[in-house]
RNA sequence: CGAGGUAUAGCGCAGCCCGGUAGCGCACUACGUUCGGGACGUAGGGGUCGCAGGUUCAAAUCCUGCUACCUCGACCA
């Protein structure tokens, strides 16, 4: 039975990685857990920044930047976010290089840093050293910003865009004067997240909060979303952290209030990562390759001319750039795929590899006719549509369609792969199964029966959705009174 | 860090057991025929067989050591 588990997983990876590859979007790099981005990939990550970055601007956010580089004393300056990262981080220990006579170079011994510099892991530290000097009074908040980034954590272990050594992100680090002004910050941003996955990646998502175990480093509260993919794993999307006074404590970080009384000031901060390009794989691909949603795919039409002879190829290539205009004139992202290298049937792989959710072929056939062939990514049907009619907005509802399919289709099988589960027994028999999704269980709210069922099982839990029904029951493990269910889940 | 595995052309692999001219598929180049679901033919180009030692007339192959990477655990977004 483990076995098969096992291999399950291997299978399901396999086919994880063959996706991200045959779609190319990434490969591994030379250097050890590190992850090249392809052009594609890049594409599509772009458009998830862009559509981001326009509701962080939306939610009042500007962008700015911090250094890669923070002095090794700021790290431990907050016990609990020490603690959390102290093990994953690269740390710099020299700043020069020399010859070792024989063509090589060397570490130069004389160049060793004062003090050590750590790659960032996450910004909280630097950030808030900065803040320090930026808030003084209650007029200089609340302070929103927001930076694009690289972050390095040294995991052990690590998987294409899910785990990688190096990642690509965008956090959010706020400061407010009170603490109900960044409850409701940390929970705004929850929801710009929750929206965004489910609007923009058609990918469903629990809202929720993290228990103190599974809390962020240094964080009062942690709230998050969580998808489940394909393979019955759960997969966290995006968190959000209330941070309290923490940091502002740790950084001396303090502001006059009106009564001119020095208070500490109160944070959060949020963040995503290129883990969405996973989620967004898992969530949506099939044998055939990448599924993109049409909102967020770089290329929502693709338009593949098909030909013979020369004096064709001028009339039908022309033919296919004029429909193109049309459609872009209303918006739409269109490629003409009109490589003469390549042939029609090769096109059509290439482009279903890259999940492009409508593809256009027109040939000397529908030029005669004045129609033309539609292929659905989603569905892999196809018919023949008039070109007469007002063809855009046939276009423009199909992407729709698309859209709204994927979404619900993912949701649908989440669905079915949530369930509640009352015993002991029934809960370990459904976290061996083959998809053991999402399990809704009774739990007694300790930290160590949480870490008991981890330990028993694999499974951990995702979250305490939010507005979670309050109702009387068992802890499935402990037997102890319980008031409410929480989701637990294999996670990624 | 534990357990397995791999290292041979850009990619995927065979060859190793039993030492004797370094191969196959894909990709690449040229020409021709093709072009409505990953075309075919012909001709080509491309290799210090992971690194360092050892055994041998002779090592991709046998022996020793090292290194790197992958998968699965532990850890983690």
């Amino acid at each position: 039975m483990a076995e098969k588990l096992t291999s399950r997983a291997e299978d399901y990876s396999r086919w994880y990685i063959d996706i991200v590859r045959r779609a190319d979007l990434a490969d591994y790099s030379d250097v050890r857990g590190c992850m090249v981005i392809k052009p594609y990939g890049y594409a599509i990550w772009e458009r998830m920044q862009r559509i981001l970055d326009d509701r962080f601007k939306e939610t009042g956010h500007v962008n700015a930047y911090f250094p890669l580089f923070i002095p090794k004393s700021f790290l431990s300056r907050e016990a609990a976010h020490v603690e959390g990262f102290a093990k994953e981080c690269a740390v710099v220990t020299h700043y020069r290089l020399k010859s070792d006579g024989q063509g090589g170079v060397v570490v130069d011994p004389e160049a060793k840093l004062e003090e050590e510099l750590i790659v960032r892991p996450t910004s909280e530290t630097i950030i808030w050293s900065t803040y320090k000097n930026w808030i003084q009074s209650y007029r200089d908040l609340p302070l929103l910003i927001n930076q694009w980034a690289n972050v390095v954590r040294w995991e052990m272990r690590t998987r294409l865009f899910l785990r990688t050594a190096e990642f690509l992100w965008q956090e959010g680090h706020t400061a407010h004067a009170t603490e109900r002004e960044a409850i409701e910050e940390a929970e705004r941003m929850l929801h710009v997240y929750a929206d965004f996955a489910e609007g923009v990646l058609a990918m469903p998502v629990i809202r929720g909060v993290k228990t103190p175990n599974e809390r962020f480093a240094g964080a009062v509260e942690t709230y998050c979303i969580e998808g489940m993919m394909q393979d019955g794993k759960a997969l966290q999307a995006g968190t959000s952290h209330f941070l309290g006074q923490n940091f502002a404590k740790a950084f001396d970080v303090t502001f006059a209030n009106r009564d001119n009384q020095l208070e500490y000031v109160w944070a959060t901060s949020w963040g995503v990562s290129t883990r969405l390009m996973g989620a967004l794989v898992m969530t949506h691909s099939d044998d055939a390759g990448l599924v993109l949603p049409p909102v967020l795919a770089p290329h929502q039409v693709v338009i593949v001319p098909i030909y013979r002879k020369d004096e064709e190829r001028l009339r039908i290539v022309e033919k296919c750039h004029s429909i193109a205009a049309s459609l872009r004139a209303q918006g739409i992202r269109v490629k003409v795929d009109d490589d003469d290298t390549k042939k029609p049937g090769w096109k059509f792989n290439e482009w279903e590899l890259k999940g492009v959710p409508v593809r256009l072929a027109l040939g000397p056939r529908d030029l005669d006719q004045d129609q033309i062939e539609v292929a659905r990514r989603d569905t892999q049907t196809k018919e023949t549509v008039g070109l007469s009619g007002d063809f855009t907005a046939y276009v423009q509802d199909l992407l729709d369609t698309i859209q709204q399919n994927l979404f619900q289709k993912a949701l649908d099988l989440r669905t079915r792969m949530t369930r509640e589960v009352s015993t002991w027994d029934e809960f370990a028999a459904a976290v061996n199964e083959p998809m053991p999704g999402f399990l809704s269980a009774h739990w007694d709210g300790t930290a160590e029966t949480e870490a008991k069922i981890k330990e028993l099982t694999g499974a951990t839990i995702r979250c305490i959705p939010l507005d979670n029904p309050q109702e009387a029951g068992a802890c499935i493990l402990t037997g102890n009174p319980s008031k409410q269910r929480v989701l637990f889940a294999v996670a990624y």
